[in-house]
DNA sequence: TCTCGATTGACAGCATACTTACAATATGGA
DNA sequence: TCCATATTGTAAGTATGCTGTCAATCGAGA
């Protein structure tokens, strides 16, 4: 429909790579949210407890790496977490710099009952496409975001939180 | 690389749609601010000014309907536009509740100038896929963008932007 | 051991992106 | 004409996502 006379410039916007990126992330909140409104849970706090989850007694900085998140924004979503009692942070004995952080008892239930939500809105996205066309698409954003790591200002480190296990285990 | 013992959930993760979409977003704003840093302009910024140029006279309210972008949020970024000159806000003597959008000089000129970096960062979203790859992902992403407009908050309608051209007119 | 450089969490500041609310204004129907 | 209803810009509040900076702490080398 961006094509009556007036339109021609703005398909500078709308076929532009980068404008279908932000539209579609903004769609992707968008139905998490409506998805997950009874657990009044964000996309970024859901990454985080699952991080959590996975790599008990993580701290900020490692899981910053983890989630592909800025480690300053991430001070507040852990705020958030821990208000809401989803998580715990515990001083680190070993480095007194670092906070550990651990599940509550209420954080492992929540994430347990969300489940369903979370994938029905993760199918609710792609919904719209042909099951032959979800997998070409997921396979070539898997392949770019994977290929594009560095380019992003804080690049995924999934390997950094296996760093605290050598000194756990 | 995410596949460590410790990691097994962190598919859970990884491999979800959202993720992947809110990544590529953050990557791409990344590589957008890079290239056009000398010219200290957001994307949204950007959008925002080629929708002015294609519309001028355009009001707030439209403008947001037409880059699909929160009517709240927009205020700021008007605000911050005119502070820098590159447009005019002009109250309307029809109604007097709108105020209207024009580019400046600066702001064309601007515009102008800034369209081989915009242009570079675009290529270098996609640069990591093969021609034939980046095509078919510009094509789903399209698809599915536009199929999807009704699940975002704030859905792209295009065609609003050409009411206003039927009263001048 | 001492000291320099790196790391950590916290903070301030800016820019999206959304919510609700509100006053001013416009509009259509009784 | 008057009035209920809708629209417009704005503002306050919350939540990412980034830039810096800073003090406390750590770790490695002289």
């Amino acid at each position: 429909m961006p094509n009556k006379s007036a339109d021609i410039t703005m398909d500078a916007v709308y076929t532009a790579p980068g404008y279908l990126f932000r539209r579609m992330q903004q769609i992707a909140v968008s139905i998490f949210v409506e998805e997950c409104k009874a657990y009044d849970l964000t996309p970024v706090q859901y990454a985080s407890l699952v991080s959590i989850r996975t790599h008990p007694g993580i701290d900020a900085t490692r899981l910053s790496a983890v989630i592909a998140f800025d480690r300053s924004t991430l001070g507040s979503v852990i705020e958030r977490l821990e208000a809401k009692a989803y998580i715990e942070r515990k001083s680190s004995p070993e480095d007194k710099r670092t906070k550990l952080l651990y599940l509550t008892r209420a954080g492992a239930a929540l994430l347990r009952d969300i489940m369903p939500s979370v994938q029905r809105a993760q199918a609710r996205m792609l919904q719209p496409l042909k099951p032959a066309d979800r997998r070409t698409l997921l396979a070539l954003l898997t392949q770019l975001v994977d290929l594009n790591n560095e380019a992003s200002r804080v690049p995924l480190r999934a390997e950094d939180a296996l760093e605290h296990l050598g000194k756990s285990n």
